[in-house]
RNA sequence: GCGCCCGUAGCUCAGCUGGAUAGAGCAUCAGGCUUCGAACCUGAGGGUCGGGAGUUCGAAUCUCUCCGGGCGCGCCA
């Protein structure tokens, strides 16, 4: 429809040019929007205002001009020019009810375009260190990705969903020794707890798990693990300390040894994450793993691809890039002194990968903190010849969890944080969803529980899944009243639907389309949920407003049709937000 | 100090590539159920869009600057 008058006015003002009009204006100026006042008819179109400059000409007077040459179409009732020189189109009823059609033809797929053109995009996200459960920050990202994955979708995109497992860092051989500890605890060792390991329960359960599948096997005397030992924090460094145990517990147990524990710290930790996903209704593609990727040689291709280039040199016994020559802030280090390689390595092979395996764009959904981040990735993408716009990045802004009005405190080493998994079991998967996505991402979020939880009427999730409900309660009453609805009756008779408030609703239903496009363009979920809220708002007003099921069968039909319609998109916009949209509540 | 995000009604937030009189929810106040689900609806009050300057027909939106809040700035990830 957008489109359709777009190219109408095209045509009027190009037949202009030459007279009006000093010069041929480009197509991509005429931009038609739909109208915020009903007053203003259907859509609306700043064209003249946008001419005025060059055609020095009043904006009114242009208006009228291209309103005159106006090529005639069956869907335009009129057009006039308004307020400073708008141009305001009213289309015919027609044009209203065949959108209904359309929902009702198209059913679940109403909604979908092409407007992506196939575009093959890999969405990363999450990919939170199998170190630990996920946290409530992960969940908005899960919430986030997911979502913008379904948008991505439907509006013609080839999505890949992947989640990148860092199961090759210092930080997996931290947990590798925490779970050791908690395992040597459990058979009755005494010994101190580094300040630098992992504390959360989730590590005892490992450990159990361990002793499971193990016995006493990798049992060693405290004495055995302490010996020797640099001091702890505060007295010393938490790093070394921690690393030096690292090197006793590989020493005591051997490689084997220390592999058997890693991968079982490893699996239950997938397992748990994978697992809570799954629940949460987010599912991946492909699970990556960082070992995988280095074990294939990837990391040294890329690193010599980057050599080949120029783009590396060497300092002070490390490895670095030349970030600061592709726009980053400053030169980074990819190889340490010591010969490990930092996360950022394998992060550059990650990503040229993404791109040998074809993808075009490369959307990864990151925390904010890693904002700094997204340049040197982007800097090295550029040094090894790929585009830097190729990559995109969404930082989400933290959550903040209140309960009433209190804010919760989370730490991330702590003891005691909240768990995407306590979250989803205290206000249910859907209130969760829901309320990761109501926010644009790159505003912070208060997340209140009590509100989350309610059951309410300030509780918006409800709200919405309540106009769907209603809906399929009208046509259970229907079946009960022994009436039957008649499609057929219900398309010759849409023209019936003229109240203020159908109006408005056929208005909601076509706007379904434009607006999933545009949060998938904007990777704004959350345009989303404000629309599915002022969608159930119309149809709640409505629904005081009239009663459906009335003796003139032709009215009855064509008024069930567009709550049929309602319930269709609302349940749609749900599908897409990973929200359920129950027949009941 | 530098970089990113944010600042809009009492509170929490929308506001699309600049457009017509800046909008919701909650809270407050006043109304609406013998009728398809009142988890709903109708109405009212409430604003120097953080301050200032600029760009132009037009700025909450773009640019600069200042103020305030959050997050980064490691041979951690």
């Amino acid at each position: 429809m957008k489109s359709e008058l777009e190219r109408l006015l095209a045509d009027a003002v190009s037949s202009l040019v030459g007279t009006v009009l000093p010069q041929a204006v480009d197509p991509a100026w005429i931009n038609v929007e739909r109208a915020r006042d009903a007053s203003h008819g259907d859509y609306a179109c700043n064209i003249a205002l946008r001419l005025a400059k060059t055609a020095r000409r009043p904006p009114r007077e242009i208006a009228q001009a291209i309103v005159a040459a106006l090529p005639p179409s069956p869907m335009i009732a009129r057009a006039e020019v308004a307020g400073a020189g708008f141009i305001n189109i009213h289309l015919v009823s027609d044009a209203h009810s065949a959108v209904l059609r359309q929902v009702l033809e198209r059913g679940e797929r109403y909604g979908e375009s092409a407007a992506g053109g196939g575009e093959r995009v890999i969405l990363e996200f999450v990919s939170a260190n199998p170190t630990g459960p996920l946290h409530v920050g992960h969940g908005r990202q899960a919430a986030y990705g997911a979502t913008l994955g379904n948008l991505l979708r439907v509006t013609g995109h080839s999505v890949h969903r992947e989640y990148y497992i860092n199961d090759a860092g210092r930080q997996m051989d931290i947990l590798t020794l925490s779970t050791w500890l908690r395992y040597l605890e459990a058979a009755g060792a005494t010994l101190p707890f580094p300040s630098n390991g992992y504390r959360g329960d989730y590590v005892q359960a490992i450990a159990a798990q361990l002793e499971l599948r193990h016995g006493r096997e990798l049992q060693r005397s405290a004495a055995q693990v302490l010996a020797g030992l640099p001091q702890d924090a505060p007295q010393g460094d938490k790093e070394q300390y921690i690393d030096a145990l690292i090197s006793r517990m590989r020493a005591l147990l051997g490689a084997g040894g220390f592999d058997q524990v890693f991968e079982l710290a490893l699996a239950a930790m997938l397992a748990d994450i994978g697992d809570d996903l799954s629940a949460f209704g987010v599912e991946f593609d492909r699970w990556y793993s960082e070992r995988e990727l280095a074990r294939s040689g990837a990391v040294e291709r890329a690193l010599g691809e980057l050599e080949a280039r120029g783009a590396l040199y060497r300092k002070d016994g490390a490895l670095w890039f030349r970030a600061s020559q592709y726009g980053d802030d400053e030169d980074r280090v990819l190889v340490r002194a010591n010969g490990q390689s930092t996360y950022f390595a394998p992060d550059i092979a990650y990503h040229l990968q993404k791109r040998e395996r074809g993808f075009e764009r490369l959307i990864d959904v990151l925390g904010a903190d890693h904002h700094g981040y997204v340049a040197r990735v982007r800097g090295a993408l550029v040094a090894m010849g790929e585009p830097g716009e190729s990559l995109e990045a969404c930082l989400m802004q933290f959550v903040s969890l209140f309960r009433g009005g209190q804010r919760i405190p989370m730490g991330k080493r702590e003891a005691q944080f909240v768990t995407l998994r306590q979250l989803r079991e205290e206000v249910g998967n859907d209130a969760c969803r829901f309320f990761y996505l109501m926010r644009s991402h790159d505003q912070q979020l208060d997340f209140d529980l009590e509100l989350a939880k309610s059951r309410t009427n300030d509780n918006p999730v409800y709200y919405i899944q309540y106009a769907h409900a209603r809906v399929a309660s009208v046509m259970k009453q229907l079946e009960a009243r022994q009436l039957q609805y008649d499609a057929s009756m219900a398309s010759d008779n849409l023209a019936r639907l003229d109240s203020p408030q159908e109006q408005a609703a056929l208005r909601e239903l076509a706007r379904y389309p434009e607006l999933v496009l545009q949060a998938a363009r904007a990777r704004a979920p959350h345009a989303l949920v404000h629309y599915l809220r002022e969608l159930a708002n119309t149809f709640h007003t409505w629904y005081n407003a009239s009663t459906f099921i009335v003796e003139d069968a032709p009215l009855r039909n064509a008024r069930l049709a567009l709550a049929l319609g309602v319930r269709q998109v609302i349940g749609n916009g749900l599908g897409l937000l990973g929200v359920s949209a129950p027949d009941s509540m």
